[in-house]
RNA sequence: GGCCGGGUGGCAGAGUGGUUAUGCAGAGGACUGCAAAUCCUUGUAUGUCGGUUCAAUUCCGAUCCCGGCCUCCA
């Protein structure tokens, strides 16, 4: 079976052909870096890292995710913390990789900023003008919403519905209350570049259609992030790139993942209902986080709870419980197909997650050892197409979280499990349980097998 | 109001026009000094009401409820 994938533009599952043979281009919108990122925005990058993986065995993939470091919100966080706008942005973009580092995804091939691509997009909007599907009022470069009749495909809004929604911005420069900036006039205090409307700054969506267009050429395979990006921001992407380029078609398919909820609401940075990728790492491991992230569709919305943690944290347990003992080869092995196939239909990683586990118990039944060990090796390439099993097995059990630093270290742990074995070899039960319930109080699971006494966190 | 998605066992979460995943948690058994891990067994799940059908959780319609978007958003 092919890939396949909704495509939110036709509104069901497509076979994915790639525009050129054996070459991919994709599309991702990164973060405006103004703030640490939150788990809801963690789950685009970490659907997109595993479609990237899947991709890359089968083709040449160009990954395109950028940074947006210049935009009004970060104008007030900089003013607000009195740091300068190149301070904020760097520190941020710091931040950004720590976190994505942390949930183990691979990086893009090209993480473009907005700020060094400004003459890719005045040649742009210039363009835009040019062809009449943009103008010019009160140092304003406005879209015409109008001058596009398919405007409003994507999200399947209609122009009626837009001017009657009650929460459109009604600027007196504006000849349709629809139409939205493309380049904005900037003072001395907030950014801005020299161009022919005079001294200012873009919009929000002209960064996207000239970057990609800049990396990926003006028709693409993939263009994807949150739902919530289909309006406006993908909408009118797709507006001023097939005003600048058309007839030619922008992204050929269109992907969006649901929205992360909290108590059945979604995740915002407004709600205030927000967990940061940050906050989620003093407790948890990246692995675990990314493990809850795709154990259900990315087309599904997923409320996020302390419980989903722990059962992803007991769920990869079950898995790297399965994976100890394994002398990795370093060949290459083969990914389940089943797994494949569940990853090809849409990106069913509950699925393939599923498949793992059951690879698992095949592990645990194994009569020989060499079937065994074929199995781990399958099990680990299969789960790491999927991010996961980036650590060597012993090195999960005894990962410590931030949040428990002053818990039993390693040396302690090890002393007293000798100390226990002592008790054992002595035939001192009660002392020996007394040790392993003292250390399971602290959350220290102990493991008594025929080659010694095993120990994870 | 318009557009879109969803309601599955204690919890999470897939597939599927008939035999009904997977994990977590629970119960019983095997194993163990006892545990743990593991294996085996186990649990009358498809919001409600109609329709189509030999057969519906799956298809169709209605209805109730929940969520998202409608110019800050991933």
């Amino acid at each position: 079976m092919a890939l396949h994938i909704y495509n939110t533009l036709h509104h069901k599952k497509e076979l994915i052909e790639p525009l050129k043979e054996g070459h991919f281009g994709m599309y991702v919108c990164g973060p405006t870096v103004y703030d640490r990122v939150h788990i809801g925005n963690a789950r685009p990058y970490v659907i997109f890292d595993i479609l990237y993986r899947l991709l890359k065995r089968s083709c040449k993939v160009l990954y395109v995710r950028n940074l947006t470091d210049v935009d009004d919100k970060i104008n007030k966080r900089a003013r607000e913390i009195g740091s300068s706008i190149h301070d904020l942005t760097v520190q941020t973009i710091g931040w950004f990789h720590e976190d994505m580092q942390a949930l183990g995804l691979l990086e893009p091939s090209h993480e473009p900023r907005a700020t060094q691509h400004v003459p890719e997009m005045i040649a742009m909007i210039q363009n835009l003008i040019d062809k009449g599907h943009a103008y010019t009022a009160e140092g304003h470069v406005l879209y015409s919403v109008d001058s596009l009749r398919e405007y409003g495909c994507l999200s399947r809004h209609n122009r009626d519905e837009l001017i009657a929604g009650a929460r459109v911005e009604i600027a007196p420069y504006k000849r349709d209350p629809a139409d939205f900036v493309l380049w904005k006039p900037s003072d001395s205090e907030t950014p801005g570049w020299k161009s022919p409307w005079g001294f200012g700054r873009p919009g929000w969506h002209i960064e996207c259609s000239a970057m990609s267009c800049r990396y990926l050429g003006p028709t693409f395979d993939l263009h994807g992030g949150g739902q919530d990006l289909v309006f406006p921001h993908h909408e009118n992407e797709l507006a001023q790139s097939t005003g600048a380029h058309g007839p030619h078609t922008f992204a050929r398919y269109w992907m969006h993942n649901g929205m992360l909820t909290v108590n059945g609401e979604k995740m915002s940075k407004s709600l205030g209902n927000f967990v940061t990728v940050r906050e989620a790492l003093q407790k948890f491991h990246g692995e675990t986080i990314r493990y809850i992230l795709i154990s259900s569709h990315y087309r599904q919305q997923l409320d996020w709870t302390d419980e989903g943690l722990s059962q992803s944290k007991s769920s990869l347990d079950r898995l790297y419980i399965c994976l100890r003992g394994l002398v990795d080869d370093g060949h290459e092995n083969a990914v389940d197909p089943k797994i494949l196939e569940a990853l090809e239909d849409d990106l069913n990683t509950p699925l393939a997650l599923s498949r793992l586990h059951e690879i698992a118990t095949s592990i645990n039944k194994a009569k020989s050892s060499k079937s065994r060990m074929q199995l781990m090796q399958i099990l680990k390439a299969s789960g790491q197409i999927l991010g996961l099993f980036g650590l060597a097995a012993e090195d999960w059990f005894t990962w410590r979280s931030a949040a428990a630093a002053d818990s039993l270290n390693d040396e302690d742990i090890k002393s007293l499990i000798a100390e226990r074995i002592q008790a054992r070899v002595n035939k001192d039960f009660s002392a020996a349980d007394l040790i392993r319930d003292k250390l399971l109080a602290q959350g220290i699971h102990l493991e008594d097998t025929p080659n010694g006494t095993l120990w994870r966190r």
